[in-house]
This record gives structure tokens, sequence and C-alpha cells, in this order.
DNA sequence: AAAGCCTACAACCGCTCCATG
DNA sequence: ACATGGAGCGGTTGTAGGCTT
């Protein structure tokens, strides 16, 4: 198949895109959706392809991504996640709100890989890794059994407060697994958690169903994967997972 | 001060997937 | 079943700004 060439139509201009341009997308967007990337950029008079469009879009102007440094929690569940998921970096994503592909991406590349580098003996990516559940707590999570077991490591308890449940031999699908500690979250997210979070249930999170509330939590807007580390900690603490 | 190097990250390229006719 | 086009994805590049010498 003969691929129709891209940018390098006359006069579609290519490179870094200018605060009007920004303005123009965005405006455009707002008020009418992005229903035809490829038309996009005529309808909203502006000389780029629609995949340069849907790329500034996506990467850079959508309200809801989150802008700034990543915190070291949202760095180990990066880390935690390529080691499951390898170089599937629209996946990472979509597990860590408000994060792009592309932005996860080049942390890897700038930072991560580096630190995974020097860290190679150390402890942050345990291998084999057990999955112990604390607690033994009925109705704890769905019903789904793990190709091991599953540990909670928790920073503030001893390793004797973890009570160590050896589930079935049933094997798990490995999407399933990552889903039940890293779910996918979509644009609903925040809504959702909001919504949620005062019924006393997050939905989409399973290994916190078990919080009814969310203890010490005070912030107006939690802020993305440190939200999801008190969750963590509240329920039993970050999960060191598995292996596939 | 300036040249060279390094880092971070925005943006592009080319491929694949998927929906549609 | 096949061709086509749009969208998404991962790899790569370009470049601005900071750092080092």
């Amino acid at each position: 198949m003969v691929r129709a060439p891209c940018c390098e139509k006359m006069g579609l201009k290519k490179g870094p895109w200018t605060p009007e341009e920004d303005r123009i997308l965005t405006n455009y967007i707002n008020l009418y959706g992005h229903g035809n990337w490829r038309a996009l950029p005529k309808q909203a008079g502006l000389l780029r392809c629609g995949k340069s469009c849907r790329l500034r879009w996506t990467n850079y102007l959508r309200p809801d991504i989150k802008r700034g440094n990543f915190s070291r929690e949202e760095e180990d569940a990066i880390i935690q996640l390529h080691e499951m998921l390898g170089n599937r970096w629209s996946a990472i994503a979509a597990r860590l709100p408000g994060r792009t592909d592309n932005e996860i991406k080049n942390v890897w590349h700038t930072h991560l890989k580096k630190r995974l580098n020097q860290n190679q003996a150390s402890t942050l990516v345990t291998k084999p890794l057990k999955i112990q559940r604390d607690h033994g707590q009925e109705n704890y999570v769905n019903p789904v059994t793990y190709p091991d077991t599953v540990k909670l490591e928790s920073p503030q308890h001893s390793s004797s407060d973890i009570s160590t449940v050896t589930t079935t031999t049933t094997t798990m699908e490995a999407d399933d697994a990552l889903d039940n500690y890293f779910p996918e979250v979509d644009e609903n997210f925040w809504s959702d958690i909001f919504s949620d979070h005062n019924s006393g249930v997050i939905s989409g999170f399973p290994a916190a169903a078990h919080v009814e509330n969310i203890h010490g939590y005070n912030s107006s807007k939690p802020d993305g994967m440190d939200f999801w580390y008190h969750l963590f900690t509240t329920a039993g603490g970050l999960p060191v997972l598995p292996e596939f």
C-alpha cells in the first residue's frame, strides 16, 4: 500500500508549535471536538497535518495531562510496569493517570534506565517475586488467584506483621494480575475516584477495596500516583509485583 | 567568554491495527 | 476477502538550554 505523505504536502508546517497554534487547536477542540484528525487542521485553520495536531493534543494540550516532574512513586510504578509490560508505553501510560506514553518513554530513556542500571543489584525489583496478601480478609478482592503468593510489603509494618496467604495454584492471566494492581484509568478516573471516595469505595482498584475510608488523605485533588501510593500504604503497602 | 558536550523532551517517522465499504 | 484510510503506537531525531572545560 502506498502511504500518503504526511507533512510533506505544500505549505504544511513542521517543528515546534507556537502558542498561537496551541490556542487555535485548543479552542477548536473545545468547541467541536476531534472527530476526524485529518480534517481538523483544515477546519481549524492550522497549517499542520492531522497527525501533528493529534500528537500535540494528546501529548501536551489535553486538559487532563499532569505536567511537572515525576514523583518517586510514579518512577517506581513505571519501573515495575516496564518489568511486566516491556516497552508498551501506551499500556503503561494507561495505568498512570495524567501521564502520556511519550512522557513516560522520555522519562524511561533519560532517567529510569540509567537508574535501573545503577541499581542493577539492588532490591528495587525483586526476583523472583513472591506475592503475599496480608490480612487474609474475606472478600478482600475479586476472586482471582495468583500463580504464586502475593505479598504486600508495608513500610509501616515489620515483616512479622505480614501474614502470608498462599493462594491456589490456578494461573491468573498476567494482564489480570496487572489490572489488579495497576488498573487502567481513563478520562473519568478522577470523577470516579471522587464519587466513589464519597461513598467509601474505590472503583477499579480492588486491591484497596477493603479500605472503607481513605484515612489521612486530606487533599482537594489527590495527586496521581501520590494518591495511589497512599492507597497502597493504607491497604498494607506497596505491592511487589509478580514476574510473568 | 565561548566552545563543546550532555540532557531533557517535544515532535516526527514509519509501521501496525482496525473499521469500513 | 480485500483495499483503503484513519488512528494509535513505539522508535528515533532535533533542538534548546544547562553544564563543563
